[in-house]
DNA sequence: GAAAAATTCGTTTTT
DNA sequence: CGAATTTTTC
């Protein structure tokens, strides 16, 4: 059987998927095939002969991955078998471990994860007696941020700091020092967090010259999917695989750069022609996803964006309908009026095709007590993992012990389930078991008797065969009482995670694979799209996936855009960025919610809200807008004859402040920026001109009004 | 002195 | 709702 690239492929798309000698990058908009040419690529190589094992595919996620290499299975009609395909990060696990000795981790290694990584910053600190009773000192996360970011974007801390937290510059000092203890600890106890597997691939290719040739040859097609987000150190590794004029496709957008907060690098995919000489450049630009009115909508919002994109995206899928914008009063009837509409999408389209999209996690926390309340199910991408959940992590430490008695951190989350022992009772446990002090082991034993019993069952596990699922049962059995002990509440569910471990577990012989898999791609059962439930994503989780309706909620300022992205422009860029990926996952319907109210914790008590700028900006002949109305209902609100459209405020630097200040009416409540205290929130009008505002970090304060700009 | 309990604080995105 | 800090208990 041969496959009907003219039918089924654009000439574009087509070109792609037949040069398959020297480099070639596609420059693909959001739609516009490019899973589709990816997947014919794979099929039209192992047509043409090439073996399956000598193909390389790196994704941003394992799932995008093995969908691929599926779908290309179908469409081929035989097996794949042998191409490697996973991320950047699995396969410099795998590479890794099978050279462990070469980059002198002789008896292995332990791959951490991001807690993992940040109590160990927290250790660090501490020991070096930094940031004591300074109620202001950077959190362990932002310390990891910091040390991450910098060995990401390949800067030092300095200028990280410079760019941007320059609040945080008079911690320059303590943060190089966290920085090189905490590189000190992970090599002292043979750990590894997710750059480390980067920059030491990275390290092993160069270094290890027979290797790179060994994987060079074997190699022969390496295609990149996402290739917008890739940072410095992977471009690296795609050059040292693929050599000078290796057959290398990247594929990705420049318009949907949306990690650059963790150091990923457009430049990588514009400089590609320069890095691969005579790479063939080609363009996919018709879209074959979403409906004209939704394209109608995101090339709005691109067009918003200070560097300029050459790109417009065209369908010939024709709708009457507009996207809409909802206001609803408040979050909890948004949350009321999503679960209304979501019924209503069901009508047409079947659970698993509507999404509904946030900005981070929390946020469908209400939409998520509806929906169970009302009984429909869903699946959520993003927020949590699987394997941070604290249960998970507790067995996964007896499991980690097993393997590596050395690793002080799953000691420390094994011992402080015992009474009686904390931090510093844990120390002396390490240190004496590796000194082997019998004698103060045998009195902690008897004093902790929880104490005896963990190490028996250790002893026990170390007796049993290594194999993951005999292991696992016998830690289920061990960890039963305390799970009971320790989540009184809500166990129930817990244990249910704990058996879908198992399950996974079954899978597996090996138990270092079975472990850097959990951590690398979590529970690879979630990934599978359950038929009769609604997804709930992030719109980082919802890069390159899309369906035929999808929601967005908690459109409004300080969420989409989140707060932390209103200092910088090129934050808020990345947020434009993250806007315009979400609205092009749509295919059919698209619905935007304003809520003008949300609940805040810190005051305990429903805010204003001010509509997300990218909302602001829309000219009004791209959407039909509807308000909730007190009664509950929903009605269309009419539309001006005029524009409508009011101009973004730019980013807000100083200089721009002044000219953008929408004059509203001084009687109504809202936010105000003071050249002194920054953003504020208007709590009260006082006299004629003077107004009570709480500025974050600053309080209360009474200003006059002239000197304040509304925002 | 060290561990457990109570309280207060502030919330992005991910391999 | 989880983590850091303060207070209470052993």
């Amino acid at each position: 059987m041969s496959i009907d690239f003219e039918n089924e492929l654009n000439e574009a798309q087509r070109e792609a998927v037949q040069t398959t000698e020297g480099p070639v990058l596609v420059i693909a908009g959001a739609g516009s095939g490019k899973t589709r040419t990816i997947v014919y690529r794979l099929a039209h190589l192992v047509e043409s002969g090439v073996d399956p094992s000598q193909i390389l595919l790196l994704t941003f996620t394992r799932k995008a991955a093995q969908e691929m290499l599926n779908r290309a299975e179908m469409i081929l009609g035989r097996s794949l078998h042998g191409t490697s395909g996973g991320t950047f990060h699995s396969f410099a696990y795998a590479t890794l471990r099978q050279n462990a000795m070469d980059i002198g981790f002789d008896n292995g290694f332990t791959l951490m994860d991001r807690a993992d990584s940040e109590n160990i910053c927290k250790d660090v600190k501490d020991s070096l007696k930094l940031g004591k009773g300074d109620r202001s000192y950077p959190r362990k996360s932002t310390l990891l941020d910091m040390i991450t970011k910098s060995r990401n974007k390949e800067l030092p801390i300095e200028t990280i700091l410079e760019r941007e937290a320059y609040h945080l510059n008079s911690y320059l000092d303590d943060l190089n020092e966290i920085s090189d203890g905490y590189a000190h600890f992970k090599r002292n106890h043979a750990l590894m967090d997710y750059d480390d597997l980067l920059f030491l691939v990275d390290k092993l290719l160069t270094e290890n010259k027979p290797l790179r040739n060994q994987l060079q040859t074997r190699y022969r097609y390496i295609m990149v999917d996402e290739y917008q987000d890739t940072n410095l150190v992977q471009a690296r590794i795609v050059k040292l695989l693929a050599g000078d004029k290796g057959n290398v496709m990247a594929v990705g957008d420049d318009a949907q750069s949306i990690y650059a907060f963790r150091g990923a690098n457009v430049a990588n995919i514009l400089k590609f022609p320069q890095i691969f000489k005579d790479a063939k450049v080609i363009r996919l630009e018709k879209n074959y996803r979403s409906v004209q009115p939704i394209l109608d909508l995101t090339n709005e919002i691109l067009k918003g964006a200070t560097i300029k994109f050459d790109k417009k995206l065209y369908s010939d899928l024709k709708s009457n309908h507009l996207p809409e914008v909802v206001h609803p009063l408040s979050d909890q009837s948004q949350a009321k009026l999503v679960v209304d509409q979501i019924l209503e999408f069901r009508r047409k389209f079947s659970l698993h095709d509507i999404a509904v999209l946030f900005r981070a996690g929390y946020q469908s926390f209400p939409l998520e007590v509806a929906l169970t309340r009302i009984g429909i199910d869903y699946q959520k991408y993003g927020g949590i993992r699987f394997h941070e959940a604290a249960h998970i992590k507790d067995v996964l430490s007896y499991l980690r012990l097993v393997l590596n008695p050395h690793d002080l951190l799953a000691w420390q989350r094994a011992l402080d389930h015992i009474k009686g022992v904390g931090p510093k009772t844990v120390a002396k446990i390490y240190k004496a078991i590796h000194a082997r002090d019998n004698k103060y082991l045998g009195k902690m034993t008897q004093k902790h008797e929880q104490l005896g019993e963990l190490l028996g069952e250790l002893n026990k596990l170390r007796a049993t065969p290594p194999k993951p699922s005999a292991i696992l049962e016998s830690i289920l059995a061990f960890y039963q009482p305390i799970l009971t002990e320790k989540y009184p509440d809500d166990y129930p569910k817990r244990q249910a995670g704990l058996e879908q471990l198992s399950q996974i577990a079954v899978n597996y012989s090996d138990m270092e694979q079975f472990l850097g898999d959990l951590s690398l791609d979590g529970d690879p059962e979630e990934e599978k799209r359950k038929e009769n439930a609604v997804v709930l994503s992030t719109v980082h989780s919802a890069k390159g996936l899309e369906w035929s309706a999808v929601i967005i909620i908690d459109l409004v300022e300080d969420r989409f855009p989140s707060r932390k992205a209103m200092q910088r422009a090129e934050d808020l860029e990345e947020e434009r960025r993250l806007m315009y990926v979400a609205c092009t996952r749509a295919k059919k319907c698209l619905k935007l919610f304003v809520p003008s109210s949300v609940y805040n914790r810190a005051s305990g008590m429903s805010e204003p809200t001010l509509p997300s700028p990218f909302i602001l900006e829309l000219p009004d002949t791209v959407f039909d807008r509807m308000n909730e109305s007190y009664g509950g209902g929903l009605e269309q609100r009419r539309k001006r004859g005029t524009t409508g459209a009011t101009p973004l405020s730019r980013p807000k630097t100083n200089e721009s402040e002044t000219s953008t200040t929408p004059k509203t009416d001084p009687s109504k409540l809202g936010f105000c920026r003071h050249k002194i205290f920054g953003k504020g929130k208007i709590i009260a009008r006082i006299e004629p001109n003077k107004c009570r505002v709480n500025f974050p970090g600053f309080g209360l304060k009474v200003i006059i009004e002239d000197y304040l700009e509304l925002i």
